[in-house]
DNA sequence: ACAATTTAGTTTGCATGCAAACTAATATAC
DNA sequence: GTATATTAGTTTGCATGCAAACTAAATTGT
């Protein structure tokens, strides 16, 4: 029969998966050079912006599983980029803190963005904007 | 230090990292439906449009993972949804093909296209259609 | 105050995504 | 023709993504 609608071009799920996957393979040899993966350099992109909050907030941030963030922190905490901090108030939540290591990581970090970018010098800066946006508002929907 | 080009809002990877997870969990429900995980609906999607290609095509197709494929296959062949058949010309090569469990398949999946559009009543055709074109243009490079 | 509920994180089990090493079979080079 | 290189899949080890069950602590309701 094959229904047009289940035709893999007309799949708007399917480019957000290739595109998504396609774009972390592109940071992957950035971020190796800084012992970081994809989810831990979201995590410090988080805190870098703001310091010190706890679990769920950067689980708010990041749109990382909450399991899995249990395991990334660990494992950054292990390469003391950051420290887990009890809150005295509130027992159940810890807090995220960056640790020296994890503070001067943004400095070498600050030139991905533009080595990502020049991997596609011909797309234009306004097409990326525009591609933003429309995700922003697919983003709206989801969170629905 | 704070760099801009480092903010979380500034990244258009994050943005397709949320959109394609969160559309992903949109399609969940109703893929349990019908017993298949979101890898092994885009498998079915390229069968039905094309049956008894190789592993090599099918993996060209969806943009899966050769590993991970070789697992999906398992599973779906273990569920007598399609057939694993070694290519008796090359027998590097192995053909899949859809079983009649798989092809009856379709009919129930037709549905699924709009049943997730519905959850999007808001959001314009019209966007959508850009949004896929942005995405190939920026899936093109990506090729490169 | 005390039970019931909610919140913050962790753990578990399963299914990928990915790189790298590996096997088997075919194609090339000389 | 035989060694070398390439191709098609598989396997392995590690890092998530995700749902569900679970623990501990704080909040509510009465």
């Amino acid at each position: 029969m094959s229904y047009e609608q289940l035709k893999l071009k007309n799949q708007l799920c399917h480019r957000l998966y290739m595109a998504s996957n396609g774009i972390t393979r592109r940071y992957r040899p950035h971020l190796e050079a800084l012992d970081l993966t994809y989810p831990q350099y979201v995590v410090m992109m988080a805190l870098w912006e703001q310091d010190n909050i706890t679990i769920a907030q950067l689980i708010e941030l990041t749109a990382i599983d909450g399991g899995a963030m249990t395991l990334i922190l660990k494992k950054m905490a292990i390469k003391s980029l950051v420290q887990i901090v009890s809150d005295e108030n509130d027992k159940r939540k810890k807090c995220i803190r960056l640790l020296p290591q994890g503070v001067a990581l943004e400095e070498q970090a600050q030139h991905i963005p533009n080595l990502i970018k020049c991997g596609f010098s011909d797309v234009d800066e306004k097409e990326i904007s525009q591609l933003i946006c429309l995700l922003d508002n697919v983003l709206m929907k989801l969170e629905k």
